[in-house]
DNA sequence: CATTTTAAGATACTACGGTATACTATTTCA
DNA sequence: TGAAATAGTATACCGTAGTATCTTAAAATG
């Protein structure tokens, strides 16, 4: 009746095992949300012991939000270059609805949430423990605009350059989507605001 | 061994009990902050039972944040009016600090955490059911400096009302404090340019 | 004052996140 | 090849959020 007998002929380990664990979990948190997944039932489907699973993962939103950037859908990760950095943001952003358009708000919700009892809520769009890769993004579109005269790179705080990812974030936890138009609203009353007029601030300091 | 027979002679019911219940809360979570307060020692101290509790406020968070609104410290809710937006804003903002500088940050995180799951992030900042205080606040500051001719009120969105809300929250999750110095370069690096760079704004849409 | 309704008391229970322990199959390396 | 280290398996366990149930006090109704 062991594990090894019925499925496996050998005791799986390392990656075999953590990507076993993986799928399993990905498939879950699809089936029933973030909510209602246990720690258990991955286990179970994994044909793995609990313990391998906090061996490698420290608490259950890690173990999802793993799942979610190996099997999730893939972001567009082009630097976009449209000519000004209004449409260069709006295109940006607009690569990234399809990670919020996978899941419903409800199911992220949740997520996120625990997700914020560890990590920054500047650093939640964050693949794992290296550097933000959406901010970077971010900043590559905005020394463009440097190069265009549009804006002075060297101006923008930290704040300022993870102020997106904060507009985002929040909009996907407040409401229920983030379409086109609520993108093309925060760009324009927003950032483009607060990006273009780093210059004059500036002077203020 | 009943609790009438030790403590009361009549059963508590209504406002007494729920006082009891929220001076109990209040009293652990200073004691041992957000994350070792179990609903059943809240129970405990209060000499009720813990459906009692839940009949109440419908999670742990919840009750906490009922009991730091009732006994924490009062934040001053005057307007100012320094003569400008910028001066406004900065000394508005300074007013909150006691709410977050009586707890630590530690205390907090998880308490906003768990709040996440229930309520939007803008409106966190929220008393109860009824609208947003601060961004009550902020709205009449805003009016203020329409008065002015700084900017035109009707031109701003709700999602620009509650960026300073949104700010002060992340800041106050993702880093220590919020002192002056992080308040000053909020409302000059984001908050001035936005709402001044409203009115030509208004005219992309 | 009798009856009905509301809500508290007491307590047991469920579910789940996370941990501890004892044992065993593989890998590593002398 | 044999010993030691590593990392599985299996399972029991703990603590706590939140719920259910049953009894009983007190308030409301008439």
């Amino acid at each position: 009746m062991s594990k090894l007998s019925s499925e496996h002929s050998t005791r799986r380990r390392g990656k075999e095992l953590e990507d076993a664990v993986l799928s399993a979990a990905w498939d879950l948190v699809n089936e029933v949300g973030y909510k209602d997944f246990t720690m258990s039932e991955v286990a179970k489907r994994a044909d793995a012991a609990k313990p391998v699973l906090y061996r490698r993962w420290s608490e259950k939103s890690e173990l999802v939000a793993s799942a979610i950037i190996k099997f999730g859908p893939k972001i567009d990760v082009t630097i976009p270059d449209t000519g000004s950095l209004r449409g260069d943001l709006i295109k940006l952003f607009g690569q990234l609805t399809v990670v919020f358009d996978t899941f419903g708000t409800d199911k992220l919700r949740g997520l996120l949430a625990d997700r914020l009892k560890t990590i920054p809520l500047d650093k939640i769009l964050s693949a794992t423990s290296d550097e933000n890769k959406f901010t970077d993004m971010v900043s590559k579109v905005l020394k463009q605009a440097d190069k265009r005269g549009e804006l002075n790179f060297s101006n923008l705080s930290k704040r300022v350059l993870n102020l997106p990812g904060l507009l985002l974030i929040n909009e996907v936890i407040s409401n229920e989507t983030l379409n086109k138009d609520v993108i093309v609203n925060i760009v324009d009353q927003i950032l483009v605001p607060v990006f273009l007029g780093q210059k004059k601030a500036a002077d203020n300091d």
